[in-house]
DNA sequence: CGACCCCTTGATTAGCCTCAACAACCGTGG
DNA sequence: CCACGGTTGTTGAGGCTAATCAAGGGGTCG
């Protein structure tokens, strides 16, 4: 959602503080730049010394890792108004590899902008750093589900993810939404094999709890769903320490 | 590793960046106080809203989160210098549950003033958020461990990242160290149950990878273990993009 | 129209879990 | 000092979950 002039990265912050303008200035110039990228296209590789971030304006992407034995292990999906390649920053090299799931509309930025963000806007600054706990949180309850739940209970549990995301853009009260990954993709996300993900959908469309046709989903029993996942959702973020405005 | 009047974690971040007087004052402002924890103790648990953020000083913790069919998962070990209960700054309520594996030492301080700390001092924010991302690296490669390689090489990975930690703090050459971790909590931080990490403990003994006895371990054959694997060391962290000191 | 990708389904296998029993070790109290 | 209970480590047998292997169907793109 661009609005006049906006930019999604000062959309999303001012979810949870109330930007000053100065604030919205610093933001919207990261965005000052567009690239397209196509559907199943690499933005950048593991390993790679990529010299922008990118702020997502438009479409899915993923990151994962390859590792060793020949076998994938999908991260993280990223959504409008995230910040994508911040592992370069502390890594100098980027450790994830990341892909266009959907085509994409990103904004390049050079790494170094964002280190005079930090400086001339020390609030802005917490809540990207409180974003980021956020974003290491994910992928803790995702490390649970993986480690300790069903097979059954991972898709359920990425289900859940996904429309908590989805209500994010679309409103509060979406149950349908489309789903861009192939059953592959869902395995190396959850940890599992495609064949096994497929036994795993088809069981939650028989036990009603959710309907498919092609790659759309619909959520029938949400509150089953998130049960039988054990999802926690923790949208709500904390802002009364971050330091005053500028 | 205490110096005259030093701090842990000023120790830590001075790895990374030369600290100027001021910034190690402020930081080791941050450590004016001190707790002791028994080892088994609670630090805080999940849901708990605690007033402070600690530096561990001395002493192992791990942190992890419950789930609803009662099993755990831990997320993260923790050691001398690392802050925890960050997950609390951006969730107001801990989302984990902190326990000392072994007897601690604990200094705890107020959240508010790692706000002034990034008001006072962005290049110390920007290295703080530097570390907070390499910690969520930490826990996606751990998820690629869990969620795409076999029980021996988890438990196998697991190994690795504590001699990496061991070799941080008693030096670059050390081969051996005493693992303070009963197998339960070993599966809990693997997604294995404690037979099976018993087993594939066993495993590597026998292949001549590892000796153990008691609660000492040592590594034997290291080049195949982190083989096995899957291993990636990140301990070298990029600081080029950081402002300047203040 | 053919090639390729993705989804689907069945049969079989392998890896890890569960249950169970016992040994070794620890801290505690007599 | 020993007796004791509780925790941790060890080992075996058997079962279940998810992987593997294999084959066919539908859709899409060139």
């Amino acid at each position: 959602l661009r609005f006049l002039g906006g930019s999604c990265l000062a959309d999303r912050l001012a979810h949870y503080v109330d930007l000053t303008p100065a604030e919205r200035d610093a933001l919207e110039a990261l965005e000052d730049q567009e690239r397209q990228v196509k559907r199943g296209t690499a933005v950048f590789d593991e390993g790679d010394r990529p010299r922008d971030l990118f702020v997502v304006q438009k479409g899915w992407l993923h990151s994962c890792v390859l590792l060793g034995n020949g076998s994938r292990q999908i991260m993280r999906f990223h959504f409008a108004g995230d910040i994508i390649g911040i592992s370069s920053l502390a890594f100098g090299a980027s450790a994830e590899t990341v892909t266009a799931v959907t085509d994409c509309t990103l904004c390049p930025f050079e790494r170094d902008r964002l280190a005079r963000l930090f400086e001339s806007h020390p609030r802005l600054a917490a809540l990207i750093f409180n974003l980021t706990i956020a974003d290491r949180m994910a992928l803790a309850d995702r490390l649970a589900s993986i480690g300790r739940t069903s097979a059954r209970a991972r898709v359920a549990y990425l289900l859940c993810e996904f429309i908590a995301q989805i209500r994010l853009t679309e409103g509060r009260d979406a149950s349908d939404f489309v789903l861009p990954l192939t059953q592959e993709e869902i395995g190396d996300a959850t940890g599992l094999t495609a064949v096994h993900v497929n036994r795993m959908m088809r069981g939650l469309v028989e036990d009603g709890i959710i309907e498919r046709s092609g790659a759309h989903v619909r959520l029938t029993d949400e509150a089953r769903l998130r049960d039988e996942a054990g999802y926690i959702d923790r949208a709500r973020i904390d802002t009364s320490w971050l330091p005053a405005a500028s």
